[in-house]
DNA sequence: GGTGGGTGTCTAACACTGTTATGGCATAAC
DNA sequence: GTTATGCCATAACAGTGTTAGACACCCACC
């Protein structure tokens, strides 16, 4: 037992060091030797425990799935559409927060890396708390009759392309306060708003014209 | 000027090559002695001709921007808010149709890339486009008064959201046609109508509660 | 108690990467 | 003719992920 617990602490040792390093000197400086150096074994310890650089990724990859799954989880607790907003916010925080692992998570940060079937696993998990918080707000009253994972798929793609643009330097937190004074997270939370009304107001009919020429 | 000529030829063939090579082989594929066997020449021709990697992607990166922006502004001749519905519809084309190229421009896909001052221009050059398509439908009849910047941030993360998504696997495109049979890019284009309804049917006003708690 | 297998670890090496130092070879200028 | 400049190739450097081989330890088994 005593060695089994050490062996785990081992393993979390070595992927505390990895996520410290990944933090502090980016995705290129997330090397097995410094991970190694840092963690207090030798390169071949990580392979020991992980098996390789790809799966030493992979566990950082599911470790950031399941804390953004609390986290939205822990956000839409709110009565209503306001469950919704709040689910965005905390999208949004969290993605502040954790930039680097949400870079690993969402743009392949670290090329070597591509997502096992656990972690793809994880990342639905994640989608599945948003989605459930549209299901219970498909009534009339709220959101109507929409099409759950559409429109799922439209309100994470509006928080998740704010966020890019935030981190590539290109949204709303490089210009700053808009014309009326509102703050970058204001901005944010009123794109979030127009996206629901949009679907809110009058949900997508069968498509009038063709939307290719 | 034959000369001249000849060592443009060189640079060219050497960016092609590239383009090709990242193409083909991705992202990890593109190095310095693959690109410079496929153009036929030795590796210092690289650093000859662009300095070293990172100038060669900021090469592909600008080359890129330039030509989504003339993309999106061959597209955005139609009138009224058919203009944004045919932006957004180019700017997934282009997308989808250049995936390594945005990957490499939107997500940092090569890692030793960071784009110079002359990259990011070129990056705003083209979202310069979004912003005055915006600006030509800010009347009454079309958007209202939105605050052109945040309603072009808006539009673009909207875009860009459903993009990254498809991309990394967890879009529309993975859950095919949706309970109403639409194609993916039916839904996408829903979502951007939705985007824009959202705006202009009530323009952001003051927040009116805190959105954090 | 002795023995074997399994496990975890280390060192050393392999093949690869971007980059650079050195030198050779044309062509242009004086 | 001599010098200078620009372009190119070879070879080497330091760094990367990964693997092979050897060593030490622990635990079950005879």
């Amino acid at each position: 037992m005593a060695a089994a617990l050490s062996t785990t602490n081992q393993r979390s040792t070595i992927l505390a060091a990895s996520i410290r390093l990944l933090r502090s000197d980016g995705p290129n400086g997330l090397t097995i030797r410094k991970v190694a150096t840092s963690a207090g074994c030798s390169t071949q310890g990580v392979y020991t425990w992980f098996g390789g650089k790809n799966e030493l990724v992979d566990a950082i990859f599911i470790d950031g799935f399941v804390s953004f799954r609390d986290a939205l989880a822990s956000a839409s607790g709110a009565p209503g559409l306001e469950s919704l907003i709040a689910l965005g916010v905390e999208y949004r925080q969290w993605a502040h927060a954790h930039t680097t692992e949400y870079q690993v998570m969402f743009t392949r940060a670290v090329p070597e890396h591509t997502p096992s079937q656990r972690a793809q696993a994880a990342a639905l998990d994640a989608f599945s708390v948003l989605v459930e918080a549209v299901e219970a707000n498909r009534s009339p009253a709220r959101l109507g009759d929409v099409d759950t994972e559409l429109f799922a798929c439209h309100f994470w793609a509006t928080a998740h392309g704010h966020v890019m643009l935030d981190i590539c330097g290109l949204g709303a937190e490089v210009h700053g306060v808009d014309q009326a004074g509102r703050s970058p997270e204001h901005q944010y939370v009123d794109s979030i708003r127009a996206a629901i009304r949009g679907f809110q107001v009058q949900p997508p009919s069968p498509v009038r014209d063709n939307p290719r020429s």
